[in-house]
DNA sequence: GTGGTCTAGACCACC
DNA sequence: GTGGTCTAGACCACA
């Protein structure tokens, strides 16, 4: 998984979202230093300024730290990652679970789909 | 459910998935009439042409059709409803797997957790 | 007091604080429009973008929202705005009281020094 | 208060506000040596250069003079010293009684305030 | 070389 | 006309 903006939403956003996932997935790891927001910026092929403006972002969740003049860091605080992990999950979950049962699914049904889901990678193939 | 239209996504987009969710569910039934656009606008609290737009695109999608000085009118076609329904299920599925995936999670995990937010409507409260 | 910026402090975060100060003293009263981006930028002789960023701050402070293709206004809040008050005096005051006591100062020197600057407006000319 | 370095403002620009406060309050007492650029440079945990440059800036103050290779000294002018303490208190009561007049204070009421915290460490609990 | 800020100008979807 | 986003390019202070 690296790097890949669609068109549908604010490259920003998506930008946020990856970088989250790296820091979640340990691809950085807590306490490190990141690339510099030019190389970030080139690696995802975005302009600095959009890549800076997530960064701002990811550092007012507190995931990053930023040191004048020398650079961004991962935080050292790992339960404050696990959190964030943890908050974008149950996110998920309620936007999903709600959404299932604004189409009318039943709870059993909304497992067994999971599960349909998970197994094959294609529910409704029953 | 009925009309909660927030600001984040366009007002129409909003508009083509409640009302797809109402015939899903039978509150606008197969083959019944719709009421006018003025009239859904008015229960929508939104400008009649953003109405108009997301009945267009239902229209396309075949959920509705208009008789010309009449009115338009939900599909009679139940097949089509319900795979419409499908459609959208697949769509939410799919993508949740992915995003929670991306997060991390083993597929046991997923079920877990689903099963953990349909019970409890409360995830990681173990 | 109106859109004077200096060049000591980033122009958005004196916007930042100019706006809010209009919040709270009515200027821009709770539950109005505020004028458009790119209006609000030309008062203040400064760049969309830039007054763009100024706005996004005040918007995740909660002091104003943003509806889609309408307008940007104040919140209806009123403790809200009361509480950001509060809040900006509090900072003001703890800072103040660090940095002379810092500065060797006794507390009983301080309020001396504050009563004759507000009498006077000019300290030391016991 | 001991080289507590944030990084929101110049590292140097804190280094002369800490080493003048500590010649202000006779922990660098006048006419005394302070220690070497190096061993300053290590206390604040700072590289040498930056160090180097706050005690340039504070030897146009006045406040410290080098004599050549044998090291710096802090001023044995009293007067100057206590000149340059109240500069800084006059900046910084006009900086808080302005601020909080902008943010819509009375002169009562910020005296009342400014005794509230420094009794109670804790303003607004009235 | 680093982050931070700002400008200018453009395009977009939406109402 | 509205807010939102993005790019390109520039400048700055700092280390």
């Amino acid at each position: 998984m690296s790097w890949e903006i669609k068109g549908d939403r604010p490259v920003y956003a998506q930008l946020v979202e990856i970088i989250g996932q790296k820091i979640i997935k340990n691809e950085f790891p807590p306490d490190s230093k990141l690339p510099s927001v030019r190389d970030l910026a080139a690696m995802a092929e975005v302009n600095p300024n959009t890549m800076q403006k997530a960064l701002v972002e990811l550092e007012t969740e507190g995931l990053i730290s930023s040191v004048r003049t020398t650079g961004k860091y991962v935080t050292n605080d790992v339960d404050l990652i696990e959190n964030y992990k943890r908050k974008l999950a149950v996110k998920e979950l309620g936007a999903f679970v709600r959404k299932m049962k604004d189409l009318g699914f039943q709870v059993e049904e909304i497992k067994q789909l999971v599960d349909k889901e998970i197994n094959d990678g294609n529910s409704f193939r029953n």
